[in-house]
DNA sequence: TTCGCTCATATTGTATACAAAATACAGACG
DNA sequence: CGTCTGTATTTTGTATACAATATGAGCGAA
């Protein structure tokens, strides 16, 4: 045989739509355009994305194993709702998964890697001085990326990620103020002090405490939400 | 209206076909009947548990999402390996998700399911004496799994739930040698401490150390067996 | 009115049919 | 003799058809 089965194919993995489906929807879902609570019925889904049933399917059932919808038998799949107590069950444990990967990101990182998350930090904080949300947004996406992939951990990897998806609909909903934004960015220089000098048990600790930041920020501002509709509905 | 709307008949949730099948490959996969790199045939599959390729499909996305399988498109499901690599990759993980688990396991358990646990740890030591292997590995998996329900976090318990599952196959294939076993029910008894004290920390440590020593034990054994097969190769 | 029932409709779950890709095999060629 | 290539077969991916369940409207009785 010319070279070793399972090498060359396996690198390119022509993707199959359920995944793809699911990605999108994903999306849909993190960024708010599907409502949480939002019942998604499957012809409708099916036309707009012009699939059939079978392969639709399929992305509802990954993206109900992510958590980011319910489906009951015969009643089909609703968006699942961002409520306090669902980010105060989420947080803890996405918070356990952090320290792990600090711990590892601060042993495992290449040189490289490290200087790519200085550099993302370093214009995670002109976006801050720009006020420019978005972008600061998907700056904090990449550096959480960038830590772990230097965790070298597909497994760490994946249940981060699928934890990472359902807090993302929280921060979005959310807005930040410019208090908690000011000690976010201070937070991320921190964080990049512990990885520069790999420290892995303090950079596990700073990832912690920024997590439980960001829910303590989001506490505050759902459960404002939560008071406004009460007064309303009163009113 | 008689009752609330969602009380009965969310608590009858007549299963579907999908998840039916999915336990039941789940449970040949961790117990080995369906082994590590088989190739799963859909047709054949179909025709021994006899469904249609619809809810079977459903059935090895689950099993691939949860990672006991793995699916190439075009190219078909296997049973993922149980390899050295892949336990070194899984543990950590679930050593930090242990703790957490320990930790509010101490705090917010009732004194009935400490109570409860108790009783299975007595048990799992008369097991032990009588070298009952069977028992001893379902009497595990049940303290397992009530730490975990008297942790009180679903998403915690579904990820857990998911690498358990990973790991127990290699439990299954590496036999306990006698002085580990000793060890871990040792090891269980001081983790019975620490609940009944209430010590979170304690028994978040126990409990990742105890994971920790029974990956120490696999890593032996598979090495072991890897020398095994290699010396027969030879011969 | 309001509750409960029946039946029509819509929606989901499952099976089958069709399409595309991968594998296996046979023959030609070096 | 081995290797390459073209083709047949198998297997997986997707679409559609059929079955079971849930939803909702209309009607009748208390």
């Amino acid at each position: 045989m010319m070279n070793a089965p399972g090498t060359i194919r396996d690198a390119l993995p022509r993707r199959t739509l359920g995944p793809a489906i699911a990605e999108r929807l994903r999306e849909e879902i993190v960024d708010g355009r599907l409502a949480p609570g939002l019942k998604l019925n499957e012809r409708v889904l099916c036309e707009r994305l012009d699939v059939s049933r079978t392969p639709l399917r399929e992305a509802l059932g990954i993206l109900a194993a992510e958590g980011l919808i319910a489906i009951s038998p015969h009643r089909g799949a609703r968006v699942s709702k961002v409520t306090l107590d669902e980010l105060e069950e989420v947080f803890p444990v996405m918070a356990a998964l952090e320290r792990l990967t600090g711990e590892r990101a601060a042993r495992l990182a290449s040189e490289e890697e490290i200087a790519a998350i200085a550099r993302l930090t370093e214009r995670m904080t002109a976006t801050w001085q720009a006020r420019e949300r978005r972008e600061y947004f998907d700056l904090n996406q990449a550096i959480h990326a960038g830590l772990l992939a230097a965790a070298r951990n597909p497994t760490l990897a994946a249940h981060a990620g699928t934890l990472d998806a359902r807090i993302r609909r929280g921060r979005y909903r959310a807005n930040l103020t410019e208090t908690r934004w000011a000690k976010a960015v201070a937070e991320h220089d921190a964080i990049l002090d512990a990885l520069t000098a790999r420290d892995g048990a303090r950079l596990g600790s700073r990832l912690a405490n920024h997590l439980e930041a960001t829910l303590g920020a989001l506490r505050t501002a759902l459960t404002e939400g939560i008071d406004r509709r009460r007064e309303s509905a009163h009113g």
